[in-house]
RNA sequence: GCCGAUGUGGCUCAGAGGCAGAGCAGCUGAUUCGUAAUCAGCAGGUCGGCGGUUCGAAUCCGCCCAUCGGCUCCA
């Protein structure tokens, strides 16, 4: 039997020689002590796998490799148990995937929560079983024989969309076969806590034409205090959900009058507000002008822009004294018009013409999400006309900005590139060209990136900048995309350095991406605990009776007059009961007032996250404040 | 748009053919209190909408709308 190790060796071994052995072997600097620690405390976190040699592996949960091993060989034991106990149903594809695991069925039985401990009762069976993985490699007839007598069709279109050359592998446990590259397991008894989450529709291949198919989710650890804590997490992480917190806060609503229409209220608005400061500042220092372009406008520009022809489906109409017109879906036809105002020199460029623009989407019913994906939303847009020479410098000049944004807030980030989609406008030429100085500006710029083939806009690729939620979803936000049909079909042009006329090169760009995105990102980053500087209110006064009322006002007053977002709390209730309330509503700072504050023009300063700070002079806390908040600390 | 689930006061939820309920929030009054819930009273709902079955529907059936989890699509 050979064995390889996570070092890279590969060792041979007499069959019937035991793991322990193995480890000792390929870890001779552990003591015996040691390797008894290892295999009592965390025994399961050890298993072995059969390889894509036939070998044995042993791993760790914690590798990556490992987990999905592990994952994978849960899918398999889950599909075994959904064939036991509704047969007939037809097996699709089962990967492991980032916390867990699924498995996609074509069943008659619509699969709901209530078999799911059915389904669960089963797969325990199956790993009390301990039935032996066993790989095997068949030639492709024997295969496609094998899937077409089983009625596997899935199985059978997988096989026939293989190279011809390709190793074919079934991995066998008892009743259960299934075509699978591997590794695996080398039994079901290693496996252990196998939970079934959620069943959600997806099509075959992931393609709207195709069927739609039953995809149950599902996640697996070697020991159940990684589920538990798993499990805990996700219950923790569902407390920070924007629509739950936006609703708590009082920051915005979604009504039945209008899905995907989100309203802002007072509080929304007062942070949305802070975004706007902070976003026109960096955008004056990076040497952008503000635009401000129609939300309506005629048909005949769409068409030029190309909009009518390749985005009508996601646009509203409207008719005005009998001509058509749409609702902006985007900024960029207004800008080009406002660049179309006059000559330009080749010495104003690069002109980068930035704009707040309100854009409106038709976005299918079931993609809307909270402020996440709605139907109207506020781009934070800018549209950079430049010379051929600039665009590198340009592009990087957007990421560092992008860049400084995030990182003040402390978000991480990913970046994606999307290459040109088929419903696209131009020459393959334009599109490599445009292509590759993005890949270039990202490469000079040493950041890692994934490619997504397709998936860039019908004027040009992307380099996208994918931001986290609390439940790990990633959503673009920031984007920067090269475009080489707009000016052509506005016919831009700029006099050059010949007193001729040449065409500029144009870049679309986002920051936040839009306010309403960027503000459930940010919500659900801080938990609704916003740094001082965004927070709808600031500092809440808290007199401890209606005696104090008269220093409260004054304190909120002086305060108020330093710039800060206060308001007091008047009410006849507790003192425990106000700090309760201006907790969970994450106010910054209470400051609590009584006899002794009064008497000495103090504040006793509550952090929301520190907790009582004592009493301090008024003036001081001021001034503190007042320096937290102009520094954006994120706090 | 597709698959599945859900929809009862502002919020969180109970009620599963026979009088629409609770807690919190709100209002009124009492309490005047030192760092996460003071007490009492009052008010508040065409049970998502429309239609059907029934002597009778929040409850059963159908259609629609919205929301949630995914898929597809996207800032």
């Amino acid at each position: 039997m050979k064995v390889s190790f996570n070092d890279g060796s590969i060792r041979e071994y007499q069959d019937g020689t035991t793991l322990f052995q193995m480890i000792k072997d390929a870890c001779p600097e552990l003591t015996k002590k040691a390797l008894g620690a290892c295999f009592n405390g965390r025994k399961s976190d050890l298993s072995t796998a059969i390889n894509e040699d036939g070998a044995l592996d042993i791993f760790t949960f914690e590798d990556d490799g490992g987990r999905e091993v592990y994952r994978h060989s849960s899918a398999h034991a889950m599909a075994q148990a959904v064939m036991r106990l509704f047969p007939g149903t037809r097996l699709a594809i089962g990967p492991a995937i980032e916390k867990g695991f699924y498995y996609d069925f074509d069943s008659e039985h619509a699969f709901g929560p209530e078999d799911f401990i059915r389904i669960e009762d089963e797969i325990k069976k199956i790993i009390k079983e301990d039935i032996p993985i066993v790989r095997k490699e068949v030639s492709r007839d024997e295969a496609l024989k094998m899937f077409r007598d089983m009625e596997e069709q899935y199985k059978v279109e997988l096989i026939e969309g293989l190279p011809e050359d390709a190793v074919i592998s079934l991995y066998e446990q008892g009743d259960f076969v299934d075509l699978c590259a591997g590794p695996h397991l080398s039994s079901t008894g290693k496996l252990k806590n196998i939970k079934l989450m959620s069943v959600a529709g997806a099509y075959w291949r992931g393609s709207e034409d195709n069927k739609m198919l039953q995809r149950i989710y599902a996640t697996s650890f070697p020991e159940k205090a990684m589920l538990d804590d798993y499990l805990y997490k996700l219950e923790e992480a569902k407390k920070r959900d924007h629509r739950k917190l936006g609703r708590e806060l009082g920051l915005f609503v979604l009504l039945d009058e209008g899905p995907g229409f989100p309203f802002f209220l007072p509080k929304g608005m007062v942070l949305r507000n802070s975004l706007e400061r902070f976003w026109r500042e960096v955008h004056d220092e990076a040497g952008y002008m503000e635009i401000r372009t129609p939300i309506i406008l005629n048909r005949e520009l769409w068409e030029r822009s190309g909009h009518w022809d390749k985005y009508r489906d996601n646009m509203y109409f409207t008719v005005i004294d009998e001509e058509d017109y749409a609702v902006k879906p985007m900024n960029c036809p207004g800008g080009m018009l406002i660049y179309k105002q006059g000559l330009h020199s080749y010495r104003e460029l690069p002109m980068r013409m930035a704009e707040m623009g309100l854009v409106h989407r038709h976005e299918l019913s079931g993609v809307l999400h909270g402020l996440m994906r709605v139907r109207a939303f506020t781009q934070d847009d800018a549209h950079i006309f430049m010379l051929p020479s600039q665009i590198s410098a340009e592009i990087k000049g957007v990421i560092d900005l992008i860049d400084k944004v995030y990182t003040m807030f402390g978000f991480p980030y990913h970046l994606e590139l999307s290459t040109r989609p088929e419903n696209s406008m131009g020459s393959e030429e334009q599109w490599e060209i445009a292509t590759n100085a993005l890949k270039q500006a990202l490469d000079e710029k040493g950041l890692p990136y994934k490619i997504n083939e397709g998936d860039g806009a019908f004027y040009g690729p992307k380099i996208d900048f994918h931001l986290r939620d609390s439940l790990d979803r990633t959503w673009q936000c920031g984007t920067i995309q090269l475009d080489m049909q707009m000016p052509e079909r506005f016919d831009l042009t700029y006099i050059g350095e010949d007193g001729e006329r040449h065409r500029p090169v144009m870049i679309h760009r986002v920051v936040y991406g839009s306010f309403e995105r960027f503000i459930g990102i940010l919500t659900e980053h801080f938990a609704g605990a916003f740094p001082t500087w965004l927070a709808p209110v600031q500092a809440r006064v808290i007199p401890i009776t209606e005696r104090h009322l008269e220093y409260a006002q004054k304190v909120h007053d002086i305060l108020k007059d330093a710039g800060i977002r206060v308001e007091i709390d008047a009410r006849s209730e507790k003192v425990g009961y106000k700090i309760r309330e201006g907790q969970l509503q994450k106010i910054p700072y209470l400051l609590v007032v009584g006899d002794k504050e009064a008497e000495s023009d103090s504040v006793a300063v509550r952090h929301r996250k520190d907790g009582d700070l004592g009493a301090r002079p008024l003036y001081d806390f001021v001034g503190d404040i007042q320096q937290e908040i102009s520094s954006r600390a994120n706090k």
